[in-house]
Order: structure tokens, then sequence, then C-alpha cells
RNA sequence: GGUGAGAUAGUCAAGUGGCCAACGACGGCAGACUGUAAAUCUGCUCCCUAUGGGUUCAGAGGUUCGACUCCUCUUCUCACCA
């Protein structure tokens, strides 16, 4: 009997551990983070969890959600998660990446970022299990002695074994001491919440790596383990996921959007996406990945339900449900959008100018070439005539497969 | 501070007096095939009711019948020297 039980907790640890390694760049000090949750399944004992964020990017998108859901994996094996919201590191600006010295932000805008941070984040997060901190309640504290201190514990000649410093110094790129300080405050937050673990991004490991030497430096009596997870790629799937690519999926994206976008990834993106983003068990995907290769799964079902999970997850099942039901009603059976935005129009209008004023063709020059090549229809029939007047009337104008509009001619 | 090289469309990158709205690649858009997947094939990719007109090749001037191409100045980038 006894031994049945310690068997069965022996293989919760084993399959615990799995889950954490899942989709994983690089795990430092495993062997702690399997200690750890050894102590929670046996004993029932919890650990902490930190992350931290700085309160500079309103727009999340998936690829910042890919460590939100490694830390809710962490939450169901017993982690309470710090999560940290870096207000006073963010009047330094991380140099992670950054080619030149970042921009002060203003304190007002911090708040605001960071409560959107919060509305997005318990989406994921177990609130129960997280705690919110802002880095400035104990950093202010530390006054100019506590810095100095700080200080002391690294030399410069080990800062500008830093990658990005490095070659921003030979590059003869400015510097600020100030972004000496990023890493080493980030890395006292460790110290100060005596966290069992930090997650970051690959990006971050420098600044994660410092959280493990200056636990020591201070002599807390813990190391914390480290654990990076990789880059999101975004829709195209070789680029990272980012705005300024416009390759992304936006938490705040409307449910028919998000949908459609989960569903455009490519087959192969897809079993990416669901290791980084999916709530399914690591088993649960491979059942649908032999599923999808022996051919009783069909890929675009697979891609479906990743997609109604995504949607569900931001907007609520319903949503989720609707614009999967909006969908097939436009791709599938081929018929119009139930949204379609409207314009009021002085007609009789050329068509080529019409399809620019509703915002469906960027100039007349492309709705030529559109018409030309056979891309435009009106009320589902496709035009061709280039010389077309529209009389007064209501129309649904299309331009390819997307783009719609409803054109009021007066 | 000195010398040299460079700045061309969303990006990379040809073009060194007219054949240049500017080769090509990538990206993007559209069409075919599909599952709004991938792969593939095809067309398009500055603006303008157009077999034509207008504005473009860092910026400002100049030479010339004619300039992305030559000259001058300015701004910025890179390399070498100090």
């Amino acid at each position: 009997m006894r031994t049945e039980v310690i068997k069965d907790k022996i293989k919760m640890i084993q399959e615990a551990l799995r889950e954490i390694r899942r989709g994983t760049a690089e795990i430092i000090d495993e062997a702690r983070i399997e200690k750890l949750l050894k102590a929670y399944i046996e004993k029932g004992e919890t650990f902490t969890v930190k992350a931290g964020f700085d309160p500079t990017a309103p727009d999340l998108h998936l690829g910042h959600t890919v460590l939100l859901h490694k830390l809710a994996t962490f939450q169901k094996y017993g982690a309470n998660v710090q999560f940290i919201i870096g207000d006073f590191t963010a009047q330094i600006g991380d140099p992670t990446g950054k080619s030149e010295t970042r921009k002060k932000l203003l304190p007002e805008a911090i708040v605001k970022n960071a409560e959107s941070y919060k509305e997005q984040v318990f989406k994921i997060l177990d609130p129960e299990k997280t705690t919110v901190l802002f880095n400035a309640d104990w950093i202010n504290p530390l006054g100019a002695a506590g810095m100095l201190e700080l200080t002391t514990t690294h030399n410069v000649a080990r800062m500008l074994e830093r990658d990005d410093f490095e070659k921003r110094y030979k590059n003869g790129t400015s510097i600020s001491i100030s972004e000496f300080i990023y890493p080493l405050l980030q890395g006292y937050d460790s110290v100060h919440l005596k966290s069992d673990i930090e997650l970051g991004g690959t990006d971050q490991k420098f600044n994660l790596l410092m959280g493990r030497h200056l636990q020591r430096a201070y002599e807390i009596g813990k190391e914390q383990a480290v654990l990076m997870m990789p880059i999101l790629e975004g829709l195209d799937g070789i680029q990272k996921m980012s705005k300024s690519l416009n390759n992304y999926i936006g938490v705040a994206d409307a449910p028919n959007d998000m949908f459609g976008k989960v569903l455009s990834i490519s087959d192969d993106l897809m079993w990416r996406y669901y290791e980084l983003l999916s709530a399914l068990s690591l088993d649960e995907i491979e059942v649908l990945k032999f599923g999808v290769a022996d051919g009783t799964q069909h890929p675009k079902k697979v891609k479906e339900a990743l997609a109604i999970e995504i949607t569900a997850r931001f907007h609520g099942e319903e949503a989720a449900q609707s614009a999967k039901a909006e969908f097939d009603k436009v791709h599938a059976k081929n018929q119009l959008p139930s949204d379609i935005a409207e314009f009021e129009l002085e007609g009789p209008i050329w068509i080529a100018k019409a399809l620019q004023d509703c915002k469906i063709a960027p100039s007349t020059s492309q709705a030529r070439r559109d018409l030309k090549q056979g891309a435009v229809k009106i009320d589902q029939k496709k035009v061709t005539d280039e010389q077309l007047q529209l009389e007064a009337g209501e129309y649904i104008l299309q331009v390819g497969k997307r783009k719609f509009a409803r054109a009021k001619v007066k």
C-alpha cells in the first residue's frame, strides 16, 4: 500500500517537471526546481516564482503571454507568483536589446500601463496565488547607502561582459551609468523577495542570473533557479511576434480577428502555439498530433480548437463560439460577415473612387488593379469594368477575401 | 580633428548622362488550387478616370536640350588614421 502512494508521488513529480520543461529555452539549476516540486507534492510546501514586467508596453500580444502561461503552470504545482511591476526600474529603461539609451517614462504613464497589465494577466494567472508588487516600494527605501552597497557587488568589467553593453561600447554608442544599475536592481528584487525561481525571456539571461549572484552576495540562504522562455514567432512563423512587424495577435484584438488570425497560421506553427500557449497537457497534445498524423483528425479542426481556446481565454467561451460561427459563415459558406463598416457616398460615383472612399483600397490606382485582377465584388458578384459608375442605392463592396464595406450611395 | 566610402521605393539591393517610375530578391496584395494552412503556379506592387499626365532616387542649388547618374554646399551613416 505504502509503496503505491510513493510511486504515485514520484510519478506526479515527473509529470510536473515535464510540464515545467515544456517549451523552455533554458533552465538553470533544474535540480532546485525538482526539489521544490518534491517538497510541494510530498509535504504541501509552497514556493515563490518571480517575474518582472516593465510597465512600458500597454499593447500586450500573445508573445508576452508565453511567460504568463509558464507562471500559471507553476501555480498548478504549488507556486505563489510574485508579479512585479518594475515601476522604479522603468525610470531607467531596460538596456536589453536596445541599441540606445531609452527615454524615461512619465509616472502617470507607468501607473496607467500597470493597470492595463493587471486587467489582462488574470485571464491567465490564478489571482489567489498571485501577488502584484511594485519594486519602487523596496527600492526607494534603499536610499543612497543601500544603492551604493549594491554597486559594490559588481565591477565594470563584469558589466561589460554583457552582449548589448559590449556592442554598444565598441560602437561608441552611449551607455548611461544608470543602465548598469538596471540589472543590479532587478537582481535586488530577488534578494528582497527571497524568490525561489525567476522566469524571463532568453534576452533576460544576464538580468536573471544577476538575481542569483546577488542572493549569494547578500547571503539570504538560497539561490534562485532561472527559467527562460523562447521568443514566440509571429503569424508568419519566422520573425518574432511584434507589433511593428504587424504579425501579432493582440490580447485586445476583437474575437473575430483573434480567431481568424490563429486560423491563418501554418500547421507547423500551430504545434508551436499549442506548446507555448495552450492549457492542454503535453499528453493531450500528443494525442492530437498522432490524430493528425494518421488522418483521424483534420488539421483544420485541431487549429480551430486552438483558436477557440485562445479566443475564449480573452473574450469568454460564448464570444469564441460566435467568432467561429461567424468565420464559418463568411469563409465556408461564402456569406457576408455580420458586421460591415458603412460609408455614405455621393452618387453617382466611380467604382474605383468608391472603393477608396470605403477604405478597402488605398488608392484609385490600386483599386483599378484590383478590378483588373478580378478581386472586386459588388453584392457578391465579380466586377471587372473599370469604368463602372455606381448609381444611388446600397451596395456591398468587397476586395479580396477579407475586405468588406457597405456603401450607401445617395 | 584628418582621409576615404556611402545615402535609391516597406526592407535588402542594381543602375554610373537619354532605352528609368527605375533590374533583381524578400515582403505585401490579388487570382488559381485549398482548410483564409503549407507548397506550387500566375499577375500586381508611387500617385492621377490613364495606351496619357504628375511627383520621385538624403536636402538645397548648379551644369546640360536632357541628370538617380556630372559639379558645389548641407545633413546623416560607415571605415581607416589621430
